[in-house]
DNA sequence: TAGATTGTTAATCGATTAACAATC
DNA sequence: TAGATTGTTAATCGATTAACAATC
């Protein structure tokens, strides 16, 4: 059982496994093979068992794993096991989505309160949640114990935001403006236009379909 | 000028050599060599000019690459140069957002309706697009010449909204629902629960931070 | 026990980076 | 021309896959 370094890889694969072992344990499978797994997820059975051992020996020869096992040390691993509390800043469309998302609540991520510049927004609720204005951003972050800022502002100001979410003392970013912030702290910056422009590059170069092979 | 295959990782960074290069458009730059792109992006020089040479030798020895010129190549090859008409399945707070994202603008992709099986929504419009019923999705995507589905639905029937979408004539899909959906056409699966996740796991497996490497 | 399957080392593969001749 | 920078081949690095002894 040593351990080795978790590459970004391996990081990425990490949800899936979680939502795969999720789907398993739901539908009452008590245990799994890395080869079975690993063909339910399109992947290669060293390849779980490699990923699994960056963490400990989950398995038993001979066996497999046992799902609800290791379910928990994988939702252990991903630190799903707390609640985290979270605002978003920009109360738009994409602010009013992440509001509301459904999954949030199962992954134990709560959006607390929504941010705002524009006077019409601010005291009215969206999806139950509060809009505040954002110039409260620092003192509501403190005040709550807020781990995650949310960024569904427009481009110009998402730096600063980010900036004053880490000053006021959040845990990590997950941004959505459309550059990528920096910080001292875990940022995951979506680029959502990326994955549709990389749709219309597939479109017009389409490669021979290899998705069907058994 | 030799042409070699092109990596999925290839691939995933040619939006983001488009969008530094808008930039520096807008900047006013006429030239830039790999170097400094390279720096710019966090990537390495080689890199660079081995990704722009996947698709030919866009540059010129001793004096780098022609900012206008490079960025008409690569609107070219990501085939950003023609329009694509979107559907969105699902008017909730996601196909909300995504039927007036910006950005869809300047890609050349319009949303040009949703469709949704609520009777209280049928009939009415999302940022200007009319909101339409499930049923007549295959005739709209048929009548309308629509390139691109958008999911924005259910897990349960997104697979199902794929099948018919795909049937119905687009080219590619494009997925919000939190699950794999399979095509013989190009598909892009976002799961945007993935990248919240991996920011739960690294805020607690903070690692040694190398960002301010200069 | 025999069969199955892990944990782990070794081999392979592909992507990234370095080097440098070509050339503007 | 001299300096700069590409295009491209070679070297390195890391991730994926294969192999197999350990063991349940």
């Amino acid at each position: 059982m040593e351990l080795r370094r978790v590459s970004e890889a391996v990081v990425r694969r990490l949800p899936k496994y979680y939502r795969q072992l999720l789907l398993l344990e739901s539908a009452g499978v008590e245990r799994i093979s890395s080869g079975k797994l690993a063909q339910q997820m399109r992947l290669n059975a060293s390849q779980v068992r490699q990923d699994f051992n960056c963490f400990g020996g989950f398995g038993q020869q001979g066996y497999g794993y046992n799902v609800r096992s290791l379910l928990g040390e994988i939702r252990g691993i991903l630190a799903l096991d707390r609640p985290y509390k979270a605002v978003v800043v920009g109360a738009g469309n994409i602010g009013g989505a992440l509001a509301n998302f459904e999954g949030f609540e199962r992954e134990s991520v709560v959006v607390e309160a929504l941010f705002d510049i524009k006077p019409e927004l601010i005291g009215t609720t969206i999806s139950g949640k509060p809009v505040l204005h954002t110039d409260a951003l620092e003192d509501y972050i403190r005040e709550h114990d807020i781990d995650i800022g949310m960024i569904a502002a427009r481009r110009s100001v998402a730096q600063s935001v980010a900036d004053r979410m880490q000053t006021a003392g959040v845990q990590g970013i997950w941004n959505f403006a459309p550059l990528d912030v920096v910080a001292d702290i875990p940022v995951e910056n979506i680029h959502m236009t990326d994955s549709l422009i990389c749709l219309c590059y597939k479109i017009n170069h389409k490669l021979p379909d290899n998705d069907d092979i058994e």
